[in-house]
DNA sequence: AACTATTTATAAGA
DNA sequence: TTCTTATAAATAGTT
């Protein structure tokens, strides 16, 4: 509009394109405010540029919150606010599963059984025995489980006993080998058995100082034997 | 701006102040409109005008809603996304809730127990057998107050009852009196004992023409005497 | 950011 | 309302 008629389409060159949207922007400002106080009107503007900023004008005695409420019940409750509606709607809904859920589940721990009456007793009760019965077969193939699990340990721990044992013959008819006592009586190997609380354990012997061990050692250059539990 | 320069305050004349309003805002609005083509923005213009009557302006390739979503955003949660957000978060925790205290009762009715270790069914047995007790309680309780309302129910009845055989007593002496044969006989009336499903019955004498009783009648004009249940 | 030749917007009148 | 038009304002291109 001055020094040439520009045509009306996107400017390419991006700084010209940056020049002219500040200008520009600050002329529909401009005209925004002349318009506001002349004509007694309210105006918002907001506009974001092609690289994403924002701004916006808005007039005095207004907030952007007020002009977006008018805004929406002027034009009925198209945008969001029906977003809004159905949230709200959603919460409430919630809200009576909740409050039924948890007075259920008090019924079924035996509170505020007084609203019912006997017919929801009866029903009640006969549920809860079932329940009760699921329960406790669940509970006893827990222990089942349970105890298989044991039995597995107690069977390897079996396992690396008998390679200890034969360990500590073979090294006993070799004169090289200093047997250290690990105060367990070459007798009572048998007796870790039953289901006690078996955790993983380790049964080490001291080799003699020059006299590497070629077993199934861990590797990590330690004086110790080890036998890991195998699952 | 033109044919004389003019001040930019209020425009007291109310039809000129609607020209002019009309007339920059269609300005406003091609100055928008160009912005957003020279310059690949996008705008949103509201305005109300001091009646009320609201214009708008956006640019094509958008939506109201996606501007205000995208202001919002911009900004940060300052206006009323701020109710939007805590709703969807309030939302998310009533549906969590809600998934646990589902979870809570299908395994009260014996379902999804796999989840649960020995220790959890351990105590879940145990509160269910105190629940059951507690159910079964309230059940003997309602059977309990059902008998007696039933009781009470029985003893009103034996109380009409006298009511009607000493009437009937007192009219078999007085020969203005004929007796309606109802199909029960003088001996038989304590045969209605026990707990049978006793409603509300009314026993009737019907009254000889020009004779009306002053008995405990109902007062509707009709020439049954009735006998309510007391409760 | 300032300048300015031009275009555009528009106030007032018809 | 719309058209006209004299004039104020806005601004594209340049510095």
């Amino acid at each position: 509009m001055a020094r040439g008629k520009i045509q009306i389409k996107r400017i390419e060159n991006t700084t010209n394109r940056q020049v002219t949207y500040s200008k520009r922007r600050n002329g529909l400002f401009k005209k925004a405010n002349e318009l506001t106080v002349l004509c007694d009107a309210r105006v918002s503007i907001i506009m974001f540029s092609s690289t994403g900023k924002l701004h916006e004008f808005i007039s005095p005695s207004t907030t952007t919150k007020e002009f977006f409420d008018q805004y929406q019940k002027t034009v009925g409750t198209d945008l969001w606010s029906s977003h809004y509606e159905n949230m709200q709607e959603s919460l409430k809904k919630l809200k009576e599963v909740n409050r039924n859920l948890n007075r259920e589940i008090r019924q079924r721990m035996g509170d505020c059984l007084n609203d019912l009456n006997m017919e929801d007793l009866k029903l009640l009760e006969e549920e809860m025995e079932q329940a009760a019965k699921a329960v406790r077969e669940s509970k006893y193939k827990a222990i089942t489980r349970q105890i298989d699990t044991q039995r597995k340990k107690y069977n390897n721990e079996k396992e690396v006993h008998g390679r200890l044992i034969r360990d500590l013959e073979a090294r006993a008819e070799d004169p090289r080998y200093g047997l250290i006592d690990n105060g367990v009586g070459g007798g009572e190997y048998d007796s870790v058995i039953g289901f006690s609380n078996l955790g993983p354990r380790m049964f080490a012997l001291s080799l003699q100082p020059g006299h590497p061990h070629s077993g199934t050692g861990t590797g990590t250059g330690s004086d110790l034997t080890t036998y890991p539990l195998l699952f």
